[in-house]
DNA sequence: CAGTGGTCTAGACCACATG
DNA sequence: ATGTGGTCTAGACCACTGG
């Protein structure tokens, strides 16, 4: 009965970590609290520091846990790092916000890159492209207005897709696609008149850009794409701790 | 007498992550190239295994490579992420990127809170506070205007400081403010009467918003900030990879 | 198949924090 | 002085990818 990894012989750094964050989430060590030393694991788990030590490095990077020379190792937090899902998708972040999604699919179209897109896509210049240009809803609102654009390989899949269902990342992701990374960069730009109309605000009105590459894991370019938030409806907030990496979530603003 | 000028030894695992770094950069490996095998690396740097995977797993952390099991490692990208450091403070991140920042002194102030600034500071209202109103600039232009206001106990060191003359992040590091971790909300709005004089754009025009509170280890606030910027100035990128946390940097815009 | 990266062991020394 | 976590070595086996 102790030993239960039935999946796959779980690997010995991954129990540890999945012990280690579990007793954080449900309470066992707290906030401010030290965890057992590296040794105590080591014991405890019948293993060497190295798996001790990739569990760590794993939470640590997680933002739950800080370490240092001749410190203890104590816990930060207990709130776990929103899933790279959440992050990439809309539909999946509104459901994690119990906010109703929605959207009315504009433009699908198979067409040539221009330039600028076939450099972003790292495809030539003419080579076909599946571009999609939708506006999304939160509960029934107008909030966002999201342009997508996939090399066809990938595209494809997207132009059998009802595009009025929901969420084309999940799609994707059903269809075997490899989505691994992504990249976003996040500025400020006034509505243009497609904006304006769709999102029924002034032309010029201050939208929250984010700029979206997604990468499989052999580095090639998924999806190029440009989304345009109402910034009372949705922002970005990042937590950063000193000399860890930052954790990002977008939070509603209503 | 030791041996000759010795800045601190570099760790083996910086060394090679540095050696790396550098070559992504500066264009030796390519996005889509492979990276040296494991094996080449520690002939290369006569080390064991140990360093190179160390130094392999801080380059995935920052999104610029990805690994599996059987594959070469492969060149995701090139754009260097930013430490904690950097991207707390406008001056850092300006000297990380090579560029030279100013800064134009509006006001600094004691004064007491009001009532929505100590909510967010966790003090009562009426509580003395300082606050430091600058225009920011980016190789003598300007760029973002930044609105800080730090309790009593941890502006005080402000209060004596030149806010002309630099970074108040450095100053209070000196001074042994203990700044820990920190909080960022992004989002977009339209410039007022005072961002649009300073930084000399139409009132209305698009700006990036960066609200941010930081903390020290205990917990306490020690800022609570406004800062805007043009937003063809300056941009938010963030990496983040599958099952990982996201990584976040400050992007020149010029 | 050979080569790769992922995992693991069992040692070791060091810098640092605390008592 | 002891114990901690950070670094490193020199091996090993495995799962997987690719020719």
């Amino acid at each position: 009965m102790t030993t239960g990894p039935r999946h796959r012989t779980r690997q010995q750094h991954d129990e540890i970590a999945h012990y280690l964050r579990t007793a954080i989430r449900e309470g066992s060590f707290q906030p401010g609290d030290e965890l057992p030393s590296e040794a105590e694991l080591t014991r405890k788990f019948t293993s060497s520091r190295g798996p001790v030590r990739q569990a760590m490095s794993a939470l640590r990077g997680e933002g739950l846990i800080s370490s240092g020379r001749g410190r203890r190792t104590v816990v930060l937090d207990n709130v776990l790092t929103q899933s790279f899902d959440d992050v990439i998708s809309f539909s999946q972040w509104c459901h994690a916000s119990d906010i109703v999604p929605g959207q009315v699919t504009q433009r699908v179209a198979r067409e040539p890159a221009e330039k600028s897109l076939a450099a972003s896509l790292r495809i030539e210049e003419g080579d076909p492209i599946v571009s999609v240009f939708r506006l999304r809803l939160m509960d029934e609102a107008p909030a966002m207005v999201e342009r997508l654009n996939y090399p066809f390989e990938f595209g494809r899949h997207v132009l059998a897709f009802d595009t009025d269902s929901g969420s084309i990342y999940q799609e994707l992701i059903d269809q075997g696609v490899d989505i691994n990374r992504a990249s976003r960069t996040i500025d400020a730009v006034g509505a243009n008149d497609d904006d304006a109309r769709l999102l029924e605000v002034p032309v010029g009105t201050p939208l929250l850009r984010v700029r979206r590459r997604a990468f499989t894991t052999a580095g090639d370019v998924i999806e190029s794409s440009d989304d345009r938030y109402l910034p009372w409806k949705a922002s970005f907030t990042m937590n950063s701790t000193r000399g860890n990496p930052s954790s990002m979530s977008l939070i509603s603003g209503d």
